[in-house]
DNA sequence: GTGAAAGCGCTAACAC
DNA sequence: GTGTTAGCGCTTTCAC
């Protein structure tokens, strides 16, 4: 009974001899792959616990598959995201498969892409890219690529995104029912961002734009720049609009944290919620349904969100070609941040 | 000039071919390595860019290194770990290497590891990892290992810890000098998480505890459970203690989300902080920030951990032998939640 | 149903 | 300073 006093792994060889068999029918076993007697898998599989195997990924990954896949995140500061991570886990660690997920934050989608391509990643879900369609297109034709957040068509992958025409709809009627008519909204205002429509971001600023014109608003409308959608925005824009002489009677901020920077701005300059101020944001965080704060928001489902994500890596790794999209419809939370203007 | 249509990854045989050089060449080149003409490099380095070459990971992984480091998230809800994995970032981005995070939360942190080894991960980072000592031993064999938030010594693996018993021995003199007597700690209350000194959550029970009796309020010590210091155990433990006949004073919640769970109770209770309740939480949370939470917390510097746990990851990776183990002095940062008791 | 053997894209001796 | 070559641990034809 030989063994190495160095912990060094076991492979498949080492299978192979403890169950008398070669490496093909150990590989074979591995893979439920077709072509092996019960009792050889048996053999094999008592083997492979004796030796407390487990397969070397890079190897797999040299000719078959890696058993991974890849989320990538643009904000890890929103609490927005884990819950869609969290629908998308219980999809795809049934199917004993790894997830590992990086991070664009501090490079970038492209780079993150490519980082995962590198390591022969089986699939990817981007939450909310910030990249082009063409590199998109580009990323799809190296894995199955899901992307959420992104309002585009292409054969090459699938998407989910939430209604974010209707979403921003949503906000501004409710905001104009309750009686506001100087309604700022706060989003990226440059870039690819604020233009393409493809980007959530623009998506909502062109239904908020739309909104108000139908609720015949359309001559308070305007945008304040909240580039990338953070708390650090919107405590900026806060403050900034905040201040003026003639202040909007309510804000619709782009996402939650962009509200929180605003509920932080307003507190700073002593302007109380909802009696001077109506807020909105979007995206319905835990941390916005807490009493003290009960901002209205509006609700993405993002457990809808991750669980059709996931469906669609899967079956698309499972070879689907015809490209998939779905919509989901997301629901106004009115809590206590919104109520008649005062003056 | 044949090129194939199928987007085939270039290979390190491609780019030897194209600069007139050997694979061994190619190779160093890659790796910064040795032995290798100023000229040749240049050649190299130009073809590697003309066919937009990539090494491919899985390769590398099968000999050498991944140029991968992994870290291990054990609570994605929780605001309080992206700014240590901010500033980790910081420090291994610039050495060329890619990051990739993987969670505990719906598997364990054992089969979290195993995933990395097996993927020939060249180090990993563990963010308060759940897990017993000698599995982190074992852990640490397979490749290097940084653990923050565990208070134990091994020559096997480096760790980084906030001062925990300083931590809590400042929250519970605080609400001592403010004149509270029966002040309720919020923390798991069975299982190692209770009991191993090494886990913070036992280490800040600890505490709690002599900080009561060094404040002659050995009489008034008291756990609620708090299973996983998350804001759902929060809420739970808040609705129970708050319907309490004979409420505490004050509430010390082991971390900020348990905080926030007692918030939330509390505001459904009609119970006004700091008037009716005096609450602290731990981490000094963004959110723990905001004005109308204004939550007193311990600020353990995340910035600081991050970059500590990076330096030894890399010093490690690059041969160190000697374990290191930091201890770094938290910060309390009292605001509006605690306050003289009422009663 | 099973095994032998080629080869995936790299790295690292080792020779020159 | 440069090239040849033997693997790393798997998967996958292709024989038998």
């Amino acid at each position: 009974m030989p063994s190495d006093q160095t912990t060094r792994r076991a492979t498949i060889h080492d299978v192979a001899r403890l169950a008398q068999a070669s490496t093909a029918a150990v590989s074979r076993v591995l893979r439920d792959a077709y072509g092996v007697s019960d009792e050889m898998a048996a053999r094999v599989k008592a083997a492979m616990k004796e030796l407390d195997y487990r397969p070397h990924a890079s190897a797999r990954g040299m000719r078959g598959k890696t058993y991974t896949i890849g989320i990538i995140h643009p904000d890890l500061r929103n609490t927005f995201f884990p819950d869609i991570f969290a629908a998308i886990s219980q999809m795809v660690l049934p199917t004993s498969r790894q997830m590992m997920m990086a991070t664009s934050e501090w490079t970038s989608t492209e780079d993150v892409l490519a980082a995962m391509h590198d390591r022969s990643i089986e699939g990817i879900i981007a939450l909310a890219p910030h990249i082009s369609e063409s590199k998109l297109v580009e990323a799809a034709k190296r894995a199955p690529l899901v992307l959420t957040h992104r309002h585009s068509y292409s054969p090459a992958y699938d998407t989910i995104v939430s209604d974010d025409d209707l979403g921003a709809e949503m906000v501004v009627r409710h905001l104009a029912e309750l009686g506001h008519k100087r309604i700022v909204h706060l989003a990226p205002t440059s870039g690819r961002l604020a233009t393409q429509l493809s980007f959530v971001t623009a998506r909502r600023s062109n239904a908020y734009h739309d909104a108000m014109e139908r609720a015949g608003l359309g001559g308070f409308t305007e945008i304040v720049d909240c580039p990338h959608y953070t708390y650090e925005d919107g405590y900026r824009a806060g403050r900034e609009v905040l201040s003026r002489d003639k202040r909007p009677t309510a804000i619709f901020a782009g996402t939650d944290n962009v509200a929180f920077g605003v509920i932080q701005a307003a507190y700073e300059l002593g302007i109380e919620l909802p009696r001077h101020l109506s807020l909105a944001g979007y995206d319905n965080t835990q941390t916005g349904s807490l009493g003290p704060l009960s901002l209205t928001s509006v609700d993405q489902n993002p457990h809808e969100i991750g669980t059709l994500a996931a469906e669609m890596l899967l079956s698309r790794m499972q070879g689907r070609q015809a490209s998939q999209r779905a919509k989901i419809t997301p629901r106004l939370v009115a809590r206590k941040t919104t109520a008649e203007p005062f003056d």
